[in-house]
DNA sequence: ACCTGAACACCGTTCAAGT
DNA sequence: ACCTGAACACCGTTCAAGT
C-alpha cells in the first residue's frame, strides 16, 4: 500500500480498467452497430454482468456521455489534422476542416448521432459540452487566422465559426439521413456540395 | 352495401379511423413527451390494445414514418407561410423562411428529431423523403424568385437552397442539443445568430 | 377486416448478496 | 471496492383466437 500503489494509476480489479473497456466496447458496437447501443450489449462484450457498468457510470446515460466525449475528441483531432495540413491559405483551411468534419460524420454515423443526440441534462452533459466546444474551437482558430492574415474581412471569429459549423453540421446530418436532397455516399458528391457552399460563404467573408 | 358505403370514405370499425387517431396520439405524446415515443403508449392513448396498431402500420417504424410525413407537411406550411408574408424582397423572404424553420424545430424538438432521425430503409421511408423534399422546395422557390428578380446573381437555385437548408438545419440542431455554442432558448439569440449567417450568405449571393 | 390477450425475447434499473 | 443474479417494470413483435 505504501510501496506499490502510485497515486495516479488506474485501479484494477477483475478486468482492469473496466471503465475504459466499457467505453471501447460501446464505441465498437456503435461502429459495427446497425442500430442502437445497449448497455447490456456493452457489458457482455466487456465480459461482465449487465449490472457491472453501474459501478462506473451513472447508468446508461453516463456511459453514453463518456462515449460522446471521446467522439468529440476524435472529431477535434480529425479536423485539426486536416486544418494543419491544408497550407497557408485560410480559405483552404476552412474548406479542409469542413470536409474532414463531414467525412467524420459520414464514417461514424451512429457515433455522430450519439454525440449530437438528446441527452438528459445532468452533470455528465457539462463535460460533453466542453468537449464539443473544444472541437468547435478548431473552426474559431481558422477564422482568427483568416482575419489576422487579412484574407478575411474584420468579423467576430466566434460568430463566423458558428455559421460555418452550422453549415457543415447541417450537411452532415443530411448525409446521414437520406432526408433532403443529398443521396450520395460518394465522397465526390459531398465535396462538390461543400465546394458550392464554401464559395458562397467565401464571397461574403473575403476582403474586398 | 350498395347504398350506404361511399367509395372514398374511410372505413370505421370500433374507433373509426384508428389509423389517424394513432398518428395524432403519437404527435401529442411527442409534443408533451420529454422523451421517446412508444408504440404501446400511442395505442393506450388511442384506447386500443397495444397490438392493434399492427393492423394499420408496418410496426413501430411505420407509425413513425407517418408522423414524420405529417411533420414535414407542417414544416412546409410554416415556412411557406413565413415566406409569403415577408414582402417582395428575396433576401427578406430567405431570412423569414429560415427563421420560421428554426422556430419550428425549437418548438417541436421531439418531432423534429424524429423527422430527421434514423430510419430503417423500407417502402415507407420513400414517402418521408418525398415529404421532406416538398418542404425543401419552399427554399428552392425563394432562390428562383431571387434570381428571376435579379436580386441574386445567377446560380443553380437547387444548390443555393441546399446550402441555406443545411445552414438552418445545422442551427436548429444546435438549438435542440445544448452542444455547440448556442445556449439560448430566447428567440432573440436565435434571430441574431441567423442574422449574422444570413448577412454573410447574402454578400455571397447578391448581384454585384 | 379488425381487434385482443398471451407469449417471447429483449431492455434499463434496483437491490440484496457475495468476495 | 467491485461484481453477480434475481427481480421488476417496461418495450416491440408474433400469433392463435375471437367478432
Amino acid at each position: 500500500m505504501t510501496i506499490s500503489n502510485q497515486g495516479t494509476e488506474q485501479r484494477r480489479y477483475h478486468h482492469g480498467n473496466l471503465r475504459q473497456v466499457l467505453i471501447d466496447a460501446g464505441l465498437e458496437l456503435l461502429e459495427e452497430g446497425n442500430g442502437e447501443l445497449t448497455l447490456r450489449a456493452a457489458a457482455k462484450r466487456a465480459g461482465v454482468s449487465h449490472t457491472a457498468p453501474y459501478n462506473h457510470f451513472h447508468g446508461k446515460d453516463g456511459l453514453l456521455a463518456e462515449i460522446a466525449i471521446q467522439g468529440f475528441a476524435a472529431l477535434e483531432q480529425a479536423t485539426e489534422h486536416a486544418r494543419s495540413n491544408a497550407g497557408p491559405d485560410a480559405g483552404d483551411q476552412l474548406f479542409a476542416t469542413g470536409l474532414a468534419y463531414i467525412r467524420f460524420g459520414a464514417r461514424r454515423p451512429a457515433l455522430y448521432r450519439l454525440m449530437f443526440g438528446p441527452r438528459k441534462t445532468n452533470v455528465a452533459s457539462e463535460k460533453v459540452e466542453a468537449a464539443g466546444l473544444a472541437a468547435f474551437e478548431v473552426l474559431v482558430r481558422v477564422m482568427q487566422y483568416g482575419i489576422i492574415s487579412r484574407e478575411f474581412r474584420e468579423a467576430d471569429p466566434y460568430a463566423s465559426a458558428f455559421t460555418s459549423w452550422a453549415l457543415v453540421h447541417g450537411m452532415t446530418q443530411m448525409v446521414l439521413d437520406q432526408t433532403g436532397p443529398l443521396e450520395a455516399e460518394a465522397g465526390d458528391e459531398i465535396e462538390k456540395r461543400l465546394r458550392t457552399a464554401h464559395s458562397t460563404m467565401m464571397d461574403g467573408m473575403r476582403r474586398r
